[in-house]
DNA sequence: GAGATGCGCAACCATTGGGTTGCAGGAGGA
DNA sequence: TCCTCCTGCAACCCAATGGTTGCGCATCTC
């Protein structure tokens, strides 16, 4: 049983990371005070909600000088999705099968 | 762009509500004090969470007699799989583009 | 009709969490 | 070297949230 890391979707609730993230996948990485200038939060702020993403393995720093790069990770997302997949398609088939007991009822 | 409810995460994020949905999609409809008893919490709060992933579009309530009959959803489900889904290609297409830039910088 | 059962609502409590300000430290540029 | 810029850490504030108890109401069952 792909029992899934509630940390994925906790770090995406939050409308500010989950804007965070978009940015960060469209624009490629970036750094917390750059980020925060589009953003209208503090740096600080920003840094609290990429340490999130970062513990969800959903971002990953890049050290390069003084800076922080942080960049998109994959795996967690692809992971969560399917999560959210199988378990959709558990219930569908368990509707199909009821649907088909009661037009069709043989042993 | 498809603009995914955080709602489904928010209500995905915790882990009394998962396993109250997963015991649904697994175990069929289900009511507050039943799915209650085999939870560590009171009827009161399973009744809460199931109040937040019925708002989410988690879980639909139907009424027969007495009692409130929870069963699951699964449109919001794929909608926010597609959204991760989408998010993770996007971001693995840009990766592949910049490899392939790398290795053949032609115009 | 009377008691039991299932539910919803309200009040209340403790904890989490998003946000801020303030401060100290390390890397770059003049 | 000195100054600037980016970062991390700590303290603090307020709102949201997960949980509880208690109550009132509706619905079965005997």
């Amino acid at each position: 049983m792909s029992t899934v890391d509630g940390a994925v979707f906790a770090a995406l609730a939050d409308p500010t990371r989950r804007a965070l993230f978009e940015s960060l996948v469209h624009g490629g990485e970036g750094t917390a005070t750059g980020l925060a200038a589009r953003l209208p939060v503090t740096r600080q702020a920003v840094g609290k909600h990429l340490a999130v993403l970062e513990r969800a393995g959903l971002v990953q720093a890049r050290r390069v000088g003084r800076e922080a790069r942080y960049e998109p990770r994959t795996a967690e997302l692809t992971a969560a999705a399917d999560w959210l997949t199988v378990l959709a398609a558990e219930w569908d088939q368990r509707l199909a099968r009821i649907k088909s007991l009661a037009e069709n009822p043989d042993a």
